[in-house]
RNA sequence: GUCCCCAUCGUCUAGAGGCCUAGGACACCUCCCUUUCACGGAGGCGACCGGGGUUCGAAUCCCCGUGGGGACGCCA
């Protein structure tokens, strides 16, 4: 059977890192296998779906490169085929109406729960062999109600948890379609999964306590019951939960934040799953390895310094065009246009080994195109008076120089010579003067990018 | 409260009864490289939640406890 593997999310908000953990490991299923993988937006909440969140999602999985083979499918519409489904249920009695307002279900509740009960429904409408039910009552719009066995246990090997067994005593007569008649959650899944012949269920383990409902209902309807691998969630930095209040964000903002998709796409990858010590692979790689017998059933924390390590590996394998596009984008952000000179591809090249995101590479640079003011820390420490003489000296030796790094050098190493210094001693004020911090890299070579103009300009700023 | 799930270095993890005096990676520390800071290289610190079993032998299997999480919606 070929393997079909989907990802559904529902449009309330943006793709956050969950979701496109999810996503990913769906996708590579999919792939591993020579299977399909099927996008399916579940937007029957209609109070809450926006279309906004769609586009939101959308653009998540196209910057992060998860293609889908089919779809996107809307629930909303499907309402037909639920409705059909629905219907068929009612006739052969797997499906009830129920006449209990939000009211009564509320006070039910409230009690059960005083009680030390686990809330559910009593089945009060719940028709039975020689049971007498209620007059229904005018005026109220019933919901319908799926007829969960009584007795028994239902039981499911996931394929990321092993087995887990949950009594259908447990669980109580789930609404499948609301009162105005849409068809909710639990039940559009059972319908989409079954026709749209998913094989394997991969989802966050929030679903956990849906799947043995899930599961009645596909028994109930004759359809084949899919394989379910229930993924653990993942935590913030802190080890906290993460919400829309608490750390949750989209993963666009990993984009914004200088983030390679390649670098978000390997650090998910290993969170929750892994291939011996095998730390940094492709995803065409991640695809042949693939597999839900190692991912791990515990909650795993978010760490963005592993991640930030991961983006400065995929910044120094990244393709230069790439960058360069990338990087003027961001510079621009920073009110930076970039002239011709310095050339950016040799700017990059200079700094592209030594950063951790694209934004801290677009900062670091910025000296290059715009002068920049100087760090007062630095100053005081290299900006002395007395080597003042020796950068004089420096500067007329600039002037006549060869314009490349070895003949700089040699310049520089003439001055200290001369004026029985350490190389640092002049290399530091320069660094300073030319960049503004106490950070660069090898000064020769920032002189070269910079150019004599430029650099004969910023050192006479030295008063 | 009830049900379900989870539990190896600070973090992500390897580990399917002997290969484990528990391996790798991030972070951290030290040293090397060096023109500063990084990069890179070499080392170091650092964990099997507790208690009982099973077994010749347990991080690995079972039970109990503890801790954490999830679910209990006319949300998904």
């Amino acid at each position: 059977m070929t393997v079909r593997t989907r990802f559904a999310p529902s449009p309330t908000g943006f793709l956050h890192i969950g979701g496109a953990r999810t996503a990913l490991f769906s996708w590579a299923f999919a792939k591993k296998h020579g299977g399909k993988f099927i996008l399916r937006i579940e937007d029957t909440d209609v109070a809450r779906s926006t279309t906004e969140a769609v586009q939101a999602i959308l653009d998540g999985m196209n910057w992060l490169g998860l293609d889908y083979d089919e779809g996107p499918f809307y629930q909303m519409q499907r309402m037909d085929r639920y409705k059909e489904v629905i219907q068929k249920m009612l006739q052969e009695g797997s499906a009830y109406y129920c006449y209990s307002t939000r009211e009564e279900l509320d006070a039910l509740r409230e009690s059960q729960m005083q009680q030390g009960l686990k809330p559910r429904y009593d089945g009060r409408w719940r028709p039975e062999e020689g049971k007498v039910l209620p007059e229904p009552p005018s005026g109220i719009p019933p919901v319908i109600r799926f007829k969960n066995p009584k007795d028994g246990n239902v039981v499911w090997n996931d394929l990321v948890k092993g087995e887990i067994s949950i009594a259908n005593q447990e669980l109580d007569d789930l609404i499948i379609a609301r009162a105005d008649g849409t068809p909710t959650y639990n039940f559009c899944v059972v319908v989409d999964d079954w026709e749209m012949g998913i094989t394997q269920v991969i989802r966050g383990d929030d679903h956990v306590n849906n799947t043995p409902r899930q599961i009645n209902m596909l028994k109930a309807l004759g359809a084949t019951v899919p394989q379910y691998a229930h993924l653990s969630m993942i935590l913030g930095d802190d080890g906290q939960k993460l919400s829309k209040r608490h750390g949750a964000v989209s993963v666009m903002q990993y984009d914004e934040d200088g983030y390679l998709p390649e670098a978000v796409l390997n650090y998910l990858a290993r969170l929750g799953w892994s291939h011996g010590d095998d730390e940094i692979f492709s995803m065409q790689q991640f695809c042949e390895w693939f597999d839900l017998d190692h991912i791990t059933p515990s909650a795993a924390q978010f760490n963005t310094e592993k991640l930030k390590w991961l983006n400065a590996h995929y910044i120094k394998l990244a393709d230069r065009d790439y960058l360069v596009k990338d990087i003027t984008g961001r510079l621009a952000q920073l009110n930076v246009s970039v002239s011709a000179q310095p050339d950016l591809v040799a700017v990059i090249d200079l700094y592209k080994e030594r950063t951790n995101t694209l934004n801290e590479l677009a900062e670091s640079i910025v000296y290059f195109y715009r002068k920049p003011s100087i760090d007062h820390v630095a100053a005081e420490k290299h900006l002395v008076a007395d080597i003042k003489p020796a950068l004089e000296n420096l500067t007329e030796l600039l002037r006549t120089v060869d314009w490349n790094a070895e003949a700089i050098h040699h310049a520089i190493n003439e001055v200290v010579t001369k004026f029985q210094l350490k190389f640092p001693k002049v290399a530091m004020p320069l660094r300073v003067l030319l960049t503004g911090i106490a950070q660069s890299p090898s000064i020769d070579q920032v002189m070269v990018l910079l150019g004599r103009c430029e650099v004969l300009a910023r050192i006479a700023e030295f008063k």
